[in-house]
Parts: C-alpha cells; sequence; structure tokens
DNA sequence: CGCCGCTATTCAGTGATACTATGTACCAGT
DNA sequence: ACTGGTACATAGTATCACTGAATAGCGGCG
C-alpha cells in the first residue's frame, strides 16, 4: 500500500468502519470483504479486528455471538447510542478537515 | 484538541504543510501562524518543526537560513521537483479517501 | 540595567494506531 | 485426508502528532 494512504487511514478507518455498522450490524469478515469491495483493498484483517476490539472498549458497540453456517461463530457488532454520537462527531471533524483541505488544494493550482 | 483530531491529522498534516510551501518558501514560524489562521488553532508548534525536519530527511525540500530582523535566523523552506511530486500523490491519495468517505457520508444518511 | 514579550527553533518522552505475519478453528466438497 | 473458504485473534514493529519543556536573539519599558 502507498505510504501515505497508510498514514492517512489512522483516524480515519475508524470513521469508516463506523460508518459501515451504522448501516446495519456487522461481524469483522464481511466489513473486510466491503473495504475490499470500496477499492480499499489493502487493509488488513487484523487491522480491522483491532478496530473492532478497540470499539467494543470504547462501549461505541453491542456484540452478539451468532453461529455460522460455515466456520466459526461470527461476532456480530451493532453501533449503540454512544457509537452513534462518536460516528457523529467523526463526520464534524473530518468534514472541517476537509473543508481546510479543498480550501488548499484550490488555492494551490 | 479533539482527540479525533489528532488522529485524523496524521498523514494529512504532512499534504498540509507542503500545500502551504507549494505557494511560495516560508519558515516554521509563519507556517504555524497560517494553520492558526486557517483554524487548525491546536497544532503544536513543535509539531510543525518535526514536519519540516522529516521533509527535509526526505529531500523534498531545500532549506536556507536565512537572518531574521528581529529573532534567531530563520530556517526557509522551499519545495523542490521531488516535493511537488510527493504533493501530488498526497492529492491523489487524498482525493480517493476523501470520495469513499463521502459515499459512506451520502449513504449513511 | 533587568525584565518582559515577541520571534524562532529544537528535542526528549509519550500515546495511539495501522501494519506484518502469523496462529487457531470450523465446515464442505473432492 | 486435503484443500479452500469462512472467521477471529494477537505479538511485535514503525510512524507520527502531542506535551512540555529549553534555548536564543532582539526591542521596548520602567
Amino acid at each position: 500500500m502507498a505510504k501515505q494512504m497508510t498514514e492517512m487511514l489512522r483516524g480515519t478507518l475508524e470513521g469508516i468502519v463506523l460508518a459501515i455498522l451504522s448501516v446495519g450490524p456487522a461481524y469483522g469478515y464481511v466489513i473486510t470483504a466491503r473495504l475490499r469491495e470500496q477499492g480499499l483493498s489493502d487493509i488488513a484483517e487484523g487491522t480491522v479486528y483491532a478496530v473492532l476490539v478497540r470499539f467494543e472498549q470504547k462501549g461505541l458497540v453491542d456484540v452478539e455471538k451468532i453461529p455460522s453456517e460455515k466456520g466459526p461463530p461470527r461476532k456480530v457488532y451493532s453501533l449503540n447510542a454512544q457509537g452513534r454520537e462518536y460516528l457523529e462527531e467523526f463526520w464534524r471533524t473530518w468534514s472541517f478537515l476537509a473543508e481546510r483541505l479543498e480550501q488548499l488544494h484550490e488555492g494551490g493550482k
């Protein structure tokens, strides 16, 4: 992966995963798959699981263990009220930053 | 500063400073001042200098020491060819990520 | 003169987080 | 039994922004 992308994902990956969860409950494996579909193909599985563990520790998600037809049981995460709030905060922060960067990008042309 | 902002600046702060330098040569102190004008008021001075040192090590900038009328001499940084290339790469990475996030943001509403 | 305030840079130590590189485990089809 | 897809977990590493200082030159004020 581009080195720049790696660093840029810090802080945004959390928001991305949170946004995916805001659509509906999901578990690590499908989240990873969805990221790959989105073109974020180089995000390691382990990274996603680490993010989910952090969400759980911060109390942003509810967790439910559900048996899978094929493979080990899934840990299904769903966003709770606190998580939704955190996501909104994320969007505010991101929007602010994106605006500044947009200005700089326009100005630099 | 918001905790989220701190992490989100990773990888983007580099681009922001690079973008400021692309307008014209500048030194740490004024770059910090310009960031504050932009509303990025909580970026520590020390952080900006660290970024500049990294740029120098990566060979993205040319450095010139110029005496100041008031205070110690300034280290004036100007973007070189490699730096300009790096900045373009940054914009590509940023645009890609911003698009994905925009999609997720729209989709989540 | 001595102190303050502005200009200007530097650095040691800390914390958060994404990566690499594995390892574990379950099931189906051949 | 073996392969391949599903699903989760983790130890160790590197990067980078922050905090909180220290250092230094200069002008003005009492």
